[in-house]
RNA sequence: GGGGGCGUAGCUCAGUGGAUAGAGCAACGGUCUUCUAAACCGUUGGUCGCGAGUUCGAUUCUCGCCGCCCCUACCA
């Protein structure tokens, strides 16, 4: 409903603004920063101030006068230097949200479906918090972009012929004297975790090879080779390795609710020769060229920056260009993942095949790409966000230099890195994790974490832990409830607080990882957004049968009305959680909304009101918060509990 | 060297070209025979890194400086 109102304001002073003042300046419309401002502020008589060359102030009081009524608006004022500032029609504004009468469509929704890839972890190791925190962003903005009723799919995509994967595999065959065999055995024995026990062998096999580089490159070379070209028992434990890895990550993933569409392979993109039909297109197009001088002599390269005199002058700089293909033929990881973005806008000219994979409890089924087996129609998007942290966005930019290159202008357009920066580790963390700093690293305000040094917090670690806790703060307070009952809440009290904390940052917020912080129930987390909602239903469940209010005469009270008017904006703010690709808006904002419904239970007892008219109102904006915020909660992956 | 990001309360973070800069945590002091205190109320706490410029107005925009982080591979 508030975006009705707003679009309803703004449309009535645009089209004023031009009969009256043949004016047609940007209509701004804010919050006011106080509720005695009213319920939107608009600064356009500052801007109209210097064209006009009149006062601001003078500006705004003429608007204020003159303005014809708007439906729903009760007043107009002019504040403080030249604000515009606009009061609801209370009453109006409540009957609309009572009728149950639609919204306006946020304008933030693209037309077409929408691909988001997210995830993606290196299948040779348990995922970790930085995993955690790329699935939920990547999540939270697929539930906003399916709330607001855009197609959306979901895409993991798994690098299983990868550096990384080679190096456990080189592991398994040379540090444990393991086949493909032996690792099948290994993961039907339930004492093992496959995805810990490649956690402590990668950190191995790292610490192996960075003691004589050359068995590094030899070792993890001829790996390589086998794997992609699916030789031997080497590739079948790559494989086996990758396969066991992705069910553990799914399994991860799945415990916070973080479900995908489609899992494509790196393999298939080699096998489907999806690089070579790529390769033909930027060879054709002249978006790459070889190079027969200098550093980079006998590869393939991209310029980095093809546009402007200076980049021509300096693109001699063998620096600033990009090897696309090695001198010895074998692409890079960008090559292929400049296929991969073709093939998802629909542009390859060659497609995977598909076999499901698994089946959500839900029923939803979860594909993986194939060289043989079923079509679908994934790929095809009018838009790409590519969930990743902030250390690729070099490469990123040169994936849709790539697509620009080859004349795909609206698709590069419609490229989005949605980029984030990296969970680190506190000092004071990796002190209660029992990591050694060295003397420089103490004095850092974050220490990077890295799978390759085995140093970091895992993600099934973490999310055990918060159950625990979470579980004990169930029986605590209900403790004649049956187990089963407890874990459950457990479960969502423990998801919605990792959650919440790995959404409240905003993206280009660097998390310094703490574990108080992140295993805290109090303060701005997800269990005290989810405690209000609990709250509202307990009251609406003693209360039995409610009818509609028959006054809305309470709304005369300013915090009644605020909290009314603030609960009608969760799609609105998810509007602007999308417009700004910003999940943690969303997040904040469910937060204030609870915060204000706290103050609101506190200040009004609603079960012994004694004024029936009132008592009804009460109950129906109880009523109305909780349905809000369990809406603006599910977006963001939280589940409110039957009980706290 | 080049590119990008950050610097706001003791700590962790929001925020905006404008109306008295906000929240959580921490600290201190109050609220439970209750619609469950995972909550609420109050107090303490800020030269919005430093300097200049643009502007009627800058914490917000521009430039310079200082400090920290990331990227700049024929790794991914």
């Amino acid at each position: 409903m508030f975006l009705s109102y707003q679009s309803r304001v703004r449309d009535a002073v645009r089209a004023f603004l031009k009969t009256e003042y043949s004016a047609e300046p940007r209509i701004v419309v804010e919050q006011p920063p106080r509720p005695e401002f009213g319920d939107l502020a608009l600064t356009f008589a500052f801007e109209l101030a210097k064209t006009l060359r009149r006062p601001p102030r003078k500006i705004a009081e003429e608007v204020a006068a003159k303005l014809p009524p708007v439906p729903g608006v009760a007043k107009l004022e002019a504040a403080g230097a030249g604000y515009l500032n606009v009061f609801f029609h209370r009453s109006a504004y409540a009957a609309d949200l009572l009728s149950g009468s639609s919204d306006s469509t946020p304008d933030a929704v693209p037309a077409g479906k929408i691909i988001v890839e997210h995830t993606n972890i290196n299948p040779n190791k348990a995922a970790h918090i930085g995993h955690l925190r790329n699935a939920a962003l990547g999540d939270t903005f697929v539930r906003i972009l399916r709330g607001v009723g855009s197609r959306v799919e979901v895409q993991n995509y798994i690098d299983n012929t990868g550096v990384q994967v080679g190096d456990v595999v080189v592991g398994f065959e040379h540090l444990e004297h393991k086949n493909a065999a032996d690792v099948e055995a290994l993961i039907t024995d339930h004492n093992v975790r496959l995805d810990y026990y490649c956690w402590d062998l990668y950190a191995r096999v790292s610490k192996y090879f960075d003691e004589d580089k050359a068995r590094a490159a030899d070792l993890r070379g001829a790996a390589l080779q086998k794997i992609e070209h699916g030789e031997g028992d080497t590739a079948r434990l790559g494989e086996v390795v990758a396969r066991a890895i992705v069910r553990a990550h799914l399994k991860t993933m799945a415990r916070i609710g973080v479900e995908y569409d489609l899992l494509p392979r790196e393999s298939e993109i080699l096998h489907l020769k999806f690089w070579e039909q790529a390769f033909q297109q930027l060879k054709e197009r002249g978006a790459i060229y070889f190079e027969t001088e200098g550093k980079n002599k006998g590869c393939w390269v991209m310029r980095a920056d093809s546009s402007g005199a200076e980049a021509a002058e300096s693109a001699d700089d063998a620096d600033a260009n990009k090897v696309i293909v090695r001198s010895n033929g074998t692409v890079t990881y960008v090559g292929k993942d400049i296929a991969y973005q073709l093939w998802k806008f629909g542009l390859l000219g060659r497609s995977f095949r598909y076999t499901p994979f698994q089946t959500y409890p839900d029923g939803r089924v979860l594909w993986m790409s194939a060289t043989e087996g079923e079509s679908h129609d994934f790929g095809g998007a009018a838009r790409v966000y590519n969930v990743i942290d902030s250390r690729q966005s070099y490469l990123q930019n040169i994936v849709v230099m790539g697509l620009r290159a080859l004349g795909y202008n609206e698709q590069a357009a419609n490229s989005v890195h949605f980029s984030y920066e990296v969970v680190a580790l506190s000092p004071r963390c990796c002190k209660d994790l029992g990591i050694e700093l060295s003397e420089d690293d103490a004095k850092r305000p974050y220490i990077e974490v890295s799978g390759r040094k085995g140093l970091g917090v895992k993600a099934d670690d973490l999310i055990d832990t918060l159950n625990e806790r979470a579980l004990a703060e169930v029986v605590s307070r209900h403790a004649d409830r049956d187990p089963e009952f407890q874990r459950k809440i457990a479960r969502q009290i423990a998801t919605s607080a990792l959650r919440f904390f790995l959404l409240k940052f905003t993206r280009n917020t660097v998390i310094a990882f703490d574990f108080a912080e992140a295993l805290s129930f109090d303060g701005e987390t997800g269990p005290y957004c989810q405690y209000a909602a609990v709250r509202a239903a307990n009251i609406l469940r003693k209360a039995g049968e409610s009818a509609a209010p028959s006054s809305t005469e309470a709304l005369a009270d300013n915090e009644l009305w605020q909290l009314l008017v603030l609960a009608s904006q969760t799609l609105a703010t998810a509007n602007q959680a999308l417009q700004s690709s910003e999940p943690a808006v969303l997040a904040k904002y469910a937060f204030e909304l609870a915060q204000k419904f706290n103050t609101f239970y506190h200040h009004h007892h609603i079960l012994s009101e004694e004024d029936p008219a009132k008592r009804a109102f009460l109950l129906w904006l109880a009523g109305y918060v909780r349905q809000q915020l369990a809406q603006a909660l599910d977006w963001l992956g939280i589940e409110v509990p039957e009980a706290m």
